[in-house]
DNA sequence: AGCAACAATGACAACGTTGTCAAATACTCT
DNA sequence: AGAGTATTTGACAACGTTGTCATTGTTGCT
């Protein structure tokens, strides 16, 4: 393994000076910045973190609040923030409680770095309030919501439900049912309003009793299903906002006696394990979680990015699995 | 934080002894080590983990071969892994390939510490073999198959399977389903074999059709429980060997307009993210993955303490919740 | 040209631990 | 008791990096 001794020799400059430019610090002229980054290149050198750990007073701890119903999301998040802290050399703390107290506590720890909030947390005026005041830089997952500091990183909520929607007309579908997601969640307003404007668009009708509230789960889909399959002018497809929900669609329909795709389309959002663990497989959005909490590590792992308080959009794509198929010639 | 240096002072010995204690090393008489170890506590010390790995030249990376189709699983013992991982200061590296060449390359690098295996691959002949002849340690999942060489951890399937399987005859079901997994799973075998026992133990029957292969997916325990639905003398209650197939045993109870738990019992094993998302939720058997994979990274971690080509059998619990009940009085 | 001010670079210590080797102590045997 | 050996302990360097501070190089101004 090449140090940066090896590399200082390859490019002939002192150790210091290719640390300065690792560390991309001041003051290193151009010409000698680009004489150590090509000797990094040639060796193949990669950072010790335990060194720089042991030497280096910077905090090292990044603190993630999590507080989400779903086990598979939460994991999926732990997950991928553990994988980039290991990458940067950094730990990773996790909290459920987000009261002031907690959030104080933690970033009074002079060795925390920042914070990563996830929904339902990330839109919460209080805890957005109290970071606020804190001085310690922190990114939040799903969500887009521009009053308040702090870095976003999300997808296009709004244009993948137009797209996901679009997808359902485009089979013949004009009835389509949508679930909403809990309120206290960003997301479920954008994806909302990407299925009205797809409606829309193509000249079909948002006001017709066939929007109702979820909150996420299992139960609220199976219900909120239940009450959409019990209308008169009952729908042909029906649009759940997250992946969780659309199971609890397919069970209902399964209730009913219904067939899935055939006497009923369903699709989901997220591409959770679930969506593939579902008969038959859902149809649905990917948002690759593991790429946004990656990004936010990123973020607070190398602080002279200027990404602050910025507004980061990350790919998405639709998935077309076999839960939904034409609609019926009724 | 206090250093070793701190600890030596209060302990009146130099800090090389304190390092010899801490890396439990021969040769330190018990009285020192006392003294070392109660100055340790009084001063509440922590290893500085970067020091350590920056100095020695031990091995630090731990490959763990994991290739489960159930992503729930999968994503639970990563996430376990990389826990036990950022406790002991280790570097974890993630496979799913485990063919000879994958396995012989990991192993002659010399950073790696030993490899964790995943059920299936916990009894896959071919890599026991080829790690046998390595001299790497390993630590097996989910198995206990005495023949090979490492440490197995698990619980007792058979004695968790023979408690859920009386759990349903207790409530007055007498013909109950069971959904078997996949062939290659150890588990698998032992989940039948209590469930075999509690039948027999309980004056019931177990030859007469109604134990049906599955694969451990969603799809199998759909299908296999219309196999089981459709027989002459139906099952009142149906055991799944794990809840992804208890979910899809709800989906065909649904299908066919059963209620559970009313005019069907379910129960599943694993108590995995989808036992408390599906409606009704499953009753099932708990066994904490992440004990188990805990257990596994400290034994490859430490390896002084002598937990080599042991057994070791883990807690497990019974989980009542929603989708069981009596049996119907027909 | 000469000087100040600032930018760029380098020399060297320090971080907390383990590895190496030497020294001190305890044990065994005659 | 004394030599010889084994056990236990200690002194000190080393790991690869960053922090501190000194030194050199460069620019702008009179």
């Amino acid at each position: 393994m090449p140090t940066i001794i090896d590399i200082a020799k390859k490019a002939g400059v002192s150790f210091k000076t290719v640390s300065r430019v690792l560390n991309e610090e001041v003051n290193v002229r151009p010409a000698t910045r680009q004489k150590v980054l090509d000797a990094v290149k040639i060796l193949n050198y990669r950072t010790n973190t335990a060194a720089r750990n042991l030497r280096s007073k910077r905090p090292k701890v990044i603190a993630l609040l999590i507080n989400n119903p779903s086990q598979s999301y939460t994991q999926s998040v732990q997950l991928g923030a553990l994988l980039g802290c290991q990458k940067y050399g950094l730990f990773l703390s996790l909290h459920t409680k987000y009261d002031k107290e907690t959030i104080v506590s933690l970033a009074s720890n002079a060795e925390t770095i920042g914070f990563i909030l996830t929904p339902p947390i990330s839109d919460n005026k209080k805890v957005l309030e109290t970071l606020s005041n804190l001085r310690k830089p922190f990114v939040r997952l799903g969500t887009k919501h521009p009053k308040a500091a702090g870095t976003c990183i999300c997808i296009d909520d709004r244009q993948a439900s137009y797209k996901i929607t679009e997808h359902l007309i485009n089979l013949g579908h004009n009835q389509i049912g949508f679930i909403k997601g809990h309120a206290d969640y960003e997301t479920a307003t954008h994806r909302l309003l990407g299925y009205q404007e797809a409606l829309e668009a193509n000249g079909l009708s948002t006001n017709n009793g066939l929007i109702v509230q979820g909150d996420f789960s299992y139960a609220s889909g199976l219900v909120s299903t239940e009450k959409l399959l019990g209308l008169n002018e009952k729908p042909t497809a029906i649009f759940a906002s997250n992946d969780e929900m659309a199971a609890g669609a397919l069970a209902a329909a399964y209730k009913k006696g219904m067939r899935v795709p055939d006497s009923l389309s369903i699709v989901g959002f997220d591409d959770s394990p679930i969506a593939m663990a579902v008969y038959p497989r859902l149809t649905t959005v990917r948002q690759s979680l593991s790429n946004m909490i990656e990004k936010a590590v990123e973020i607070l792992a190398k602080p002279q990015t200027d990404n602050k308080n910025k507004i980061i959009i990350l790919d998405h794509a639709l998935v077309l699995r076999d839960s939904t198929g034409p609609a019926l010639d009724t």
